[in-house]
DNA sequence: GAGTAGATCCTCT
DNA sequence: GAGGATCTACTCA
């Protein structure tokens, strides 16, 4: 590629079209540093939550509440959440304050600091399922709720464009998993996926 | 390989 | 007190 990595900054995160920005963050970096560790990965999997007239959203309808609290945040933070007491769930933030757009992050193909996440989760080299899944993704990467509300745009957390672009026919759309309770938003074209990359999630959709 | 149940805890009703 | 933007292990075939 040839080009220089730049850290994504708040002009990508502060757009409107949250499935837009869903499916530009394939082929993006994740980079988390804390501890004098640095590990990162590159996104092949998210989805996107379309505020609060999408049923699968915790703000749908407009709730606002201290769980959600950061899906209301500035573009270019974090939001983790736990989910079946036991998962954290990474999403990041867009469009602007008080809209509740965000878009999940599903999958890592790990690039820096495999040791570490192997460590973090006891698995072993060659694991596909280390960044398979929101759950275990955040677990590989430290992320968890101590985290959420971070900026992306400077300090521990971020996500870089080495120029690195997936062609529209490595990319696919399918409705969105594990969210049956949505009904009819389930159905929504909001989850994009590169094809063929073993860290995908193995659930159909 | 497909289908199903259990784990486990935070949040909302 | 119920249920969830999930994962794993176990069953059956």
């Amino acid at each position: 590629m040839g080009r220089v990595p730049q850290k994504l900054n708040l002009s990508f995160y502060n757009r409107k079209d949250v499935v837009l920005i869903a499916r530009e963050l394939l082929g993006k970096i994740l980079i988390t540093q804390w501890d004098g560790i640095r590990s990162s990965g590159r996104i092949v999997e998210t989805e996107a939550y379309a505020g609060e007239m999408d049923r699968a959203s915790h703000a749908f309808g407009g709730r606002r509440t201290t769980r959600s609290e950061h899906l209301y945040g500035d573009p270019g933070t974090s939001y983790v959440y736990i989910s079946y007491g036991m998962h954290h769930l990474f999403n990041v933030i867009t469009n602007k304050k008080d809209i509740p757009h965000g878009v999940l992050i599903r999958a890592l193909d790990p690039i820096e600091g495999i040791e570490q996440m192997l460590i973090r989760t006891g698995k072993s080299y060659g694991d596909f399922t280390l960044t398979k899944g929101p759950g275990n993704l955040s677990r590989a990467m430290g992320l968890s709720k101590l985290h959420s509300g971070m900026s992306l745009t400077s300090g521990e957390i971020f996500i870089i464009d080495d120029g690195m672009r997936y062609k529209k026919d490595q990319i696919i759309v399918t409705k969105r998993i594990g969210i049956e309770s949505a009904r009819e938003d389930a159905e929504l074209p909001y989850r994009f996926i590169v094809k063929g990359n073993p860290y995908v999630s193995a659930k159909k959709s």
